[in-house]
RNA sequence: GGGAGUUUAGCUCAGCUGGUUCAGAGCAUCUGCCUUACAAGCAGAGGGUCACUGGUUCGAACCCAGUAACUCCCA
């Protein structure tokens, strides 16, 4: 049988994919053992997976895997999440292309279409997610508008309207004329944009004079409510009590006095428009001004504007500056930096809207989220995330949940026609509670109720995703909620902390009164080698799943991981992926080499030292990979088993043990590599799921039974670590190390057979180790001598004295030099070292194990000084 | 404008409670190798004023203050 040369990911990626599935490994039903729990942060229906996603969900996978194979039940829970706003642009979008405008369509023949969509494409990122081998309960994969859920989403809102923390109010919102729909502060991306500061003259009533004020938008003038200036400016004190005339549409506004103003900013002299800027208008309220809203929900301007009506918000900007003009209302025009808000899902400019709007109340529910995470009951990994935090927590303000859409789950406000509301779930519920509170009403039937119209905001199912996933709604006591709830880690991106994140602990404490997890691991944002972040719009991202096709998932998975250390955004570049792939083609030579070997049961095992050590420095790096996970270092656990897999076993041990070509292995020697390797096929499998289960099945390590996997296989309790083994055969791999050298610098072929003289201080017993010396070293002979050996190279190990005798002489003045060099760095070293000792304050203040420590620097330093000296004395230089 | 964070080798990052002359890893680079597991590889090697300036200390990459640059969050 012939093994390919290299491995070839695909096909074992499409066999153990479906195997694992087919007999139901990732299957997570409650019973007697430990849980390990996470939920996945659902993607949006409306996306394809990103980098974000691949990263994510690596990391999610290797904890559940590593769960699993520490024999816990491990549920790892996918679903997809509605996205209100994305997918009903979506859907408005594909129905424009047939031809059909939302606004002549029903809502239920809205939804039809909207489901459709949803349907078709709301479980694609699902199915790229298993091609990168995410074990997901897949039984269990939710979306945030199943029927449970979205009744989890009603009941919520009437549980929380009834405790008084929902109410309704008109308020300034982040108003998306795109989309048509409020949206949360948190939705609203700042970008600083380059604009035009407008000065504008404003006749002074009654007089012939002016004032100037600055503004970026000179449209929004013909709604302005006043002019404000700050009461102490003295270049205005003639202003006081007068009033200004706004220009083109001559309307008299007031002069008001405030302390708000800022004075150098611009002329000093600000417009107050209350309906559209969210400092003018508590500025109005302040200053009881009326409030004049001149735009439509489409950004349009409407009749009260008198000018321009109906034309766009940022064609009326463009257009009323030569008005302006024209009038000799114009002063002048700046360019002007600042910052403006998009709507996160429309990328349009949010406008400042009032309006009426539903809003949950944060006060009381941000306090015990808070104290989650500063009573360390919850952890933010890693832990810089926590001051963000809490700053954002101290500072909450209401959410508001409703949005002018359709797809979502529907307000259930109930309006009477006499304009009251009542909440209810039901329009029989409705009905009943509208009798209640309106006695008069007696003949009130259910088509006299009208359903708010609005639905609410994504998150505000989302933030009850840790619970809803297991019908903790419907069924508070059942038992998958008992059993996996609270979760143990989630793991998102950092952008949705307040978002997401905080509201689902709120939502964990005030529905279930517990927390929804225990640790969130915050990953980093997936940027380019130049540090952009990755986008569609910039084309500077690659295609996951071409990756995968290019690199494999094995490859891919560690490309990942080995560029993100915990809430550091990470600079993604192939390269990673491709020293991923030539990890597991790296995995897959040592197999083959392995699979090679014949046994001769005759034989003795030569090896002892050897397999003596490997166990030894297993049980090391996986003490260090165990170390790694508990502190959520997922990359530097992955370069634990790296180095452990390509220098330790298979630079270092398969070399001390491997036969000469095609000569036979005893069986001992043979028995412990095997066993070796299916360990590391443990350690490895979380990181590199496909290629260990490959190797898993092969014959080389017996038969398995159907369900003996090593996705299921168990993790081994750390060993014994022989700490002075380790240390000597450092010392072996140093003077193997020194032959190589000198075999390079004097260029001699590995092949050539070299000889090998050893003075010891004795620390090294060279009668155990000289056979992997001479192995590695490719030395025939290994002798021990008392005295030094002239005519000879050598080197030091330690306080041992290696020599190489050479047919060619050695030139005594490089060895001189090369001598004189170490003695100076050794006398250097020495001295610090006498420094410090005979520092009286450093002896009486340095704790005892450092003296200790110090004395013996001062003991080896010597040692190696003397020997150096004696070296320089028989050269005679 | 307010708050947080970062700055260590060409790149990406470790460096826990100051204590080897402490400066480390992977990748990249350079040199030599087609040595029958692996050129997607093997064997070696060279890379750094730990951003800057002061301070504390017997001792500072690490603690403190200030400066600079960058990033993020909030307004």
């Amino acid at each position: 049988m012939s093994i390919s040369k290299t491995y070839q990911p695909k096909e074992a990626e499409d066999k153990w994919y479906s195997y694992w599935l087919q007999h139901k490994f990732f299957r997570s039903v409650p019973d007697e053992r430990e849980p390990y729990t996470i939920v996945m942060p659902p993607p949006n229906v409306t996306g394809v997976l990103h980098m974000g996603h691949m990263l994510n969900n690596t990391i999610q996978d290797v904890l559940i895997r590593r769960a699993r194979m520490q024999g816990k039940n491990a549920c790892w829970v996918p679903g997809t999440d509605h996205a209100s706003i994305a997918t009903e642009a979506k859907v408005v979008a594909m129905l424009k292309e047939r031809g059909i405008a939302k606004k002549d369509l029903s809502r239920e023949a809205f939804l039809s279409y909207a489901w459709e969509w949803k349907e078709k494409y709301g479980g694609i990122i699902l199915d790229q997610l298993k091609k990168l081998g995410a074990s997901c309960d897949w039984d269990r994969t939710r979306f945030t508008m199943d029927e449970e859920l979205s009744d989890a989403v009603i009941e919520t809102f009437i549980h929380l309207y009834k405790k008084g923390s929902i109410y309704r109010g008109v308020r300034m919102v982040n108003w998306d004329p795109q989309g048509k729909t409020a949206v949360s502060d948190e939705e609203v991306i700042r970008k600083e944009v380059n604009q035009k500061l407008y000065y504008i003259k404003y006749q002074i009533s009654g007089e012939d004079s002016y004032l100037t004020i600055a503004t970026t938008r000179p449209e929004t003038i013909m709604a302005d409510a006043a002019i404000c200036i700050n009461p102490n400016d003295e270049r205005y004190l003639h202003l006081h009590g007068k009033n200004a005339i706004i220009p083109l549409i001559n309307r008299e506004i007031p002069i008001i006095l405030d302390e708000y103003v800022t004075m150098d900013f611009g002329t000093g002299c600000l417009k107050v428009t209350p309906a559209h800027d969210l400092n003018d208008y508590e500025l109005g309220i302040k200053h009881n001004l009326p409030v004049i809203d001149i735009l439509n929900d489409d950004g349009t301007l409407n009749e009260k504007a008198q000018i321009l009506v109906g034309v766009d918000r940022f064609v009326a900007r463009k257009k009323i500056a030569p008005l302006l003009e024209e009038a000799g209302s114009l002063e002048k025009v700046e360019d002007y930096k600042s910052q403006i808000g998009f709507s996160e899902r429309t990328d349009a400019v949010i406008e400042p809207k009032l309006s009426m709007q539903w809003f949950c109340k944060m006060d009381q529910l941000a306090k015990p989220a808070l104290d989650y995470v500063l009573d360390g009951e919850i952890k933010l990994i890693p832990e810089k995330f926590t001051n963000t935090y809490r700053h954002w927590m101290e500072n909450v303000k209401d959410w508001c949940i409703s949005r002018q859409l359709w797809w979502g789950q529907q307000i259930p406000a109930w309006y009477l026609p006499n304009g009251q509301y009542v909440i209810a779930k039901t329009n029989a519920e409705a009905l009943e509670e509208a009798k209640k509170i309106s006695p008069d009403n007696t003949n009130l039937t259910d088509a006299d109720l009208l359903q708010d119209e609005d639905v609410l905001d994504t998150w505000f199912s989302s933030w009850l995703w840790p619970i809803s996933v297991f019908d903790g709604f419907k069924d508070p006591d059942n038992a998958d909620i008992n059993y996996y709830y609270p979760t143990n880690d989630l793991v998102t991106a950092p952008e949705i902390l307040f978002f997401w994140v905080a509201r689902m602990i709120m939502a964990g404490h005030e529905f279930r009164g517990k927390l929804p997890f225990e640790n969130v691991y915050l990953t980093g944002i997936v940027r380019d080698k130049q540090g952009r972040k990755m986008s569609k719009s910039l084309g500077n991202s690659p295609d996951p799943i071409e990756l995968i096709e290019k690199f494999g998932a094995d490859g891919v998975r560690v490309g990942m991981l080995l560029c993100s250390p915990a809430g550091n955004d990470l600079m993604f570049d192939e390269s990673y992926c491709e020293q991923g792939r030539n990890f597991a083609n790296k995995i897959w030579n040592a197999f083959k080499l392995i699979k090679g070997w014949d046994i001769d049961e005759n034989l003795s095992n030569p090896n002892k030292i050897a397999i003596e050590w490997f166990d030894s420095r297993f049980n090391q790096a996986l003490t260090e990979i165990e170390d790694n996970f508990k502190q959520y270092r997922l990359s530097e656990a992955l370069m634990a088993t790296y180095k452990l897999v390509w220098d330790d076993y298979c630079a270092w041990y398969l070399e001390m043990i491997k036969p000469v070509y095609q000569q036979p292995i005893d069986k001992e020697t043979y028995t412990a590599t095997v066993s070796f390797f299916e360990n590391i096929l443990k350690i490895l499998h979380p990181f590199m799921p496909f290629i260990t289960e490959e190797l898993w099945h092969d014959e080389l390590f017996g038969e398995r039974s159907e369900r003996d996997c090593c996705i299921v296989a168990q993790l081994l309790k750390n060993g014994e670590i022989n700490t002075q083994l380790l240390t000597a055969t450092e010392s072996v791999k140093q003077v193997v190390t020194q032959i190589r050298n000198v075999r390079n610098s004097k260029q001699i072929s590995p092949k050539e057979t070299l000889q090998l003289t050893v003075k010891s201080s004795g620390n090294i017993n060279y009668d155990t180790y000289g056979s992997i010396i001479s192995k590695l070293g490719n030395v025939t002979e290994l002798t021990s001598v008392d005295d030094k050996i002239s005519g000879a190279v050598s080197f030091m190990v330690g306080t041992d004295e290696f020599f190489i005798p050479m047919e060619e002489t050695i030139d005594p003045a490089i060895e001189c030099e090369r001598l004189k060099k170490e003695k100076e760095y050794l006398d250097g070293f020495l001295q610090s070292v006498n420094a410090k000792l005979s520092n009286e304050r450093f002896m009486n203040n340095a704790k005892p194990d450092i003296i200790d420590n110090e004395l013996k620097k001062k003991a080896d330093a010597e040692a190696k000084l003397k020997i150096i000296e004696e070296n320089l004395t028989a050269l005679a230089c």
